[in-house]
DNA sequence: CAAAAAATTAATCATTTGATTAAATCTTTT
DNA sequence: AAAAGATTTAATCAAATGATTAATTTTTTG
């Protein structure tokens, strides 16, 4: 097999390459079926090409996979890391920021979390070991200042506690939608709200006794 | 096709029927690997039974599946139902109550909030209309009482906060032990911890401005 | 006990699926 | 413009997979 010529891809800006176009309709069908579920022609098909193509360019569903998976773990764990490090901010500044950054990004990736979180369950010891978050559980500016305001609790409790607010209405989101009779619009809107009131709630978990 | 003669399952408590047998078995599968990557031969082999036993007793993988999912989504959804719907208590003390008994239950499942959520969203129109979640956020005792101590909020707030404090540390556990080198046994003590914390924030929660 | 019914098994089917191949077309280089 | 190289296509393969069948064994019933 001859392997594509990569020093060609000089990308006009108004088609996308082959490769580029088998990407991106592998990141909308992996991200909405799941690894299992998807079929190497379900993909071929939403890139409108040639299923042999797909093997061409990237020599197996695994391997593309592997590809996606790792773009949607940075985004999902990468966009928070300058914030939660800037050593410059009070710890305040970055609830606020960490929030309406994260939210902001989630409300227009809604299904990341939960497709990321579930590959990470079904491969665990292949994916898990990648995830960047540990420097930022560890050591980030964020949990010094976590450590110095109460140093008598784990952080990782309040870490995880910030994260769940933020993250978990969007892996909940089918459930609550569905329970709550909420439209997607009102849904967004809430998630807007939040952006506010995550930042007063962590001030207040962090101070409770 | 003869149907199996259910009246003749009398169980005798020593050895299961063929039929739980397989239940079991499915569970087991589904749960470890979710619907698409289970094979029904991994079902047959983890039951040790005759693959063709499984369309004997049940017609057919997605069947097995539907009994499967429909117990899961029992057991994450019902088991608050009642806490969170208590005429006789105050809000505190079911904070406490639905924490304490939520966390234990998900500390024996760690893995079914991820299962039943992930499934809800790779067949939404399927499962998530038949969660009888509706009940509880719209006219539970719970969020009648958090209505009445902040007319000025949507109570959903309060309703995703408080199960996203219980929730999500489950939800992302295989990165959270990862990234902070927790133990298995250091996990399930922090979740321990959180039984008396969560109550605590929901109300700090409730009360911040 | 013997006939009938139920449960179990091994073998097989028809599809689906990831991947490959060889030929055809298009692009770049000489 | 010919040759070489890269890309694309249609056809096909082998393995996997959900399901079925027909025969066999076990259990229940009269």
């Amino acid at each position: 097999m001859v392997l594509p010529n990569m020093a060609k891809k000089k990308v006009v800006a108004a088609d996308k390459t082959t490769e580029e176009k088998i990407k991106e309709a592998a990141r909308t069908v992996f991200m909405k079926k799941g690894y299992a579920a998807t079929r190497t022609r379900d993909i071929a098909e939403e890139a409108g090409l040639n299923l042999a193509l797909l093997n061409y360019y990237f020599r197996s569903k695994e391997k593309l996979f592997e590809i996606v998976m790792m773009e949607k773990m940075q985004k999902l764990f990468g966009i928070i890391a300058p914030i939660l490090n800037d050593n410059t901010t009070t710890l305040e500044k970055k609830a606020e920021l960490a929030a309406d950054t994260y939210i902001h990004m989630l409300s227009e990736n809604p299904d990341l979390p939960i497709f990321v979180l579930s590959e990470i369950r079904n491969n665990p010891e292949r994916f898990a070991s990648k995830v960047q978050a540990g420097k930022l559980i560890q050591d980030s500016h964020f949990v010094k200042q976590i450590k110095e305001k109460r140093p008598d609790m784990n952080p990782l409790h309040f870490m995880t506690s910030f994260l769940a607010l933020i993250v978990f209405p969007f892996i909940a989101k089918p459930v609550l939608q569905d329970a709550a009779n909420l439209s997607p619009k009102a849904f967004n809107a809430m998630m807007e709200e939040r952006k506010a009131l995550i930042p007063l709630w962590f001030k207040a978990l962090m101070k409770a006794k």
